[in-house]
DNA sequence: GCATATTTGTCCGTATGTATA
DNA sequence: CTATACATACGGACAAATATG
């Protein structure tokens, strides 16, 4: 009588998932195999084959994979590093599932990094300004053909944008990893094309201020969408948990 | 000749740094081995008894630690993905060798957070600032009494203290992460004590102003230390590296 | 430049402990 | 409470890559 993580009928479902990989392939490229086995599960979590709660149990998955069972866990143990999945002590790895705590967590760290990343727009490395204004244009032609998950995929990697402004490595990958948490709670919302629509108006007026040198302006813009954001996530997520035992298709 | 990041004579010369440890415990608490595991290594990596460069062989370590390969290898990931240690494909992991770029990128980093996080002390959570007054005494205690080491560890736990005004424990362990990579660096310069002495009294200082509410002053002072610590670590590596090829006690 | 030894990368089988039906 | 399933950790094996003489 721990927790109620799991759905309770949806473990082992990531036949779903998983089906349609060619992980039955055990030779090596330069990546090296635990890092490729990552990359293919790190992939199929933050696309949504993989919804947060679902265990992901060593024997299937290292069969679907074609991976040794030792092989897999240490690429489990990097995604959990990530906290991408949890590692329930002797229950195994699953699909992490963020509460309303993850999400005030992650845009409390998004507003400090991303407004101070902006404020040093200065001083940003070359071409840091010019890939702003390239995502946000792909943005635009995802919104216009209605692909609303090249639009999600855009949204993250605008902020990616905005997160390198500051010139650091050790940022970039950090934000990198927060913003690839932050789409597990995109696929627990209701209907993720909804959400994402309004902001690519928002991100290119941000673009737009920031190209022109207003970095106040570019601020305060950032913030609101930030805050923004979060409060329609959070509502998100408090409707998700009041529906619990539902039953999920 | 691709590169000469162990001095040639240093590899496997573990034995120092691993001899006083009781590894030879194959039973598992609550952690789990491999996060205990990673734990030793981390510890003995940021206490400089595995200076940088040195490899880190499986089967000696395995065998010096009473863990298996396996085991062993799921731990290295951990520390490889705290940029700790490098993992060389087919060449093994080494203790990681910070570089000029590297101390650059951290101290952006440090910049952009710990001022970020001081410029949000009036709403930091509670017991936030009184921490940071303990730290300050326990770095000052260390320093009448000369025990340097325990200056070091005062002033990283100090800034720790610092971002932990933000309020967020994402940030929080990536900076956690960011100072222990510090620690490497510091094990890399001629003598830690003349560095960490003058910087307690600043350290003080800030907290002071932090206490205060002139959050403006605080992050003055804070970036005049950042700006005088990375310019010393740089000039510091500087040096180290025309030293290359001596011998090295 | 080549042959050899060492080390890593990956796999398999298995014993033990833990959680769940 | 027993039984089953699974994670944990170990040890050995082999191929591939690297380092060494």
């Amino acid at each position: 009588m721990t927790q109620e993580i799991i759905p309770a009928g949806k473990r082992l479902a990531l036949s779903s998932g998983l089906a349609g990989l060619s992980g039955a392939r055990p030779l090596l490229d330069r990546t090296g195999t635990v890092a490729r086995l990552a990359d293919i599960l790190r992939a199929q979590i933050t696309e949504g084959g993989l919804p947060p709660g679902t265990q992901l149990a060593e024997h299937a998955v290292a069969e679907a994979l074609g991976v040794s069972r030792n092989t897999l866990r240490e690429a489990f143990r990097l995604l959990a590093h990530e906290e991408l999945v949890v590692h329930e002590p002797h229950r195994g790895v699953f699909v992490r599932t963020p509460d309303a705590g993850d999400v005030r967590d992650i845009y409390t760290t998004r507003r400090l990094v991303e407004c101070a990343a902006v404020r040093n727009a200065d001083s940003a490395p070359s071409g840091a300004v010019a890939e702003i204004r390239a995502v946000v244009n792909a943005a635009q032609a995802a919104a216009a053909e209605q692909r609303w998950n090249d639009v999600g995929t855009a949204d993250l990697r605008f902020h990616s944008a905005i997160v390198a402004l500051a010139g650091s490595r050790r940022l970039n990958d950090m934000m990198r990893r927060v913003l690839a948490e932050l789409r597990l709670v995109f696929h627990m919302m209701a209907d993720p094309h909804r959400f994402h629509e309004p902001y690519v108006h928002r991100n290119a007026e941000i673009a737009a201020l920031v190209e022109r040198g207003e970095t106040d302006a570019a601020v305060g813009a950032l913030l609101a969408y930030l805050d923004d954001a979060e409060r329609q996530l959070l509502t998100g997520i408090a409707e998700r948990s009041t529906q619990s035992s539902e039953s999920i298709t």
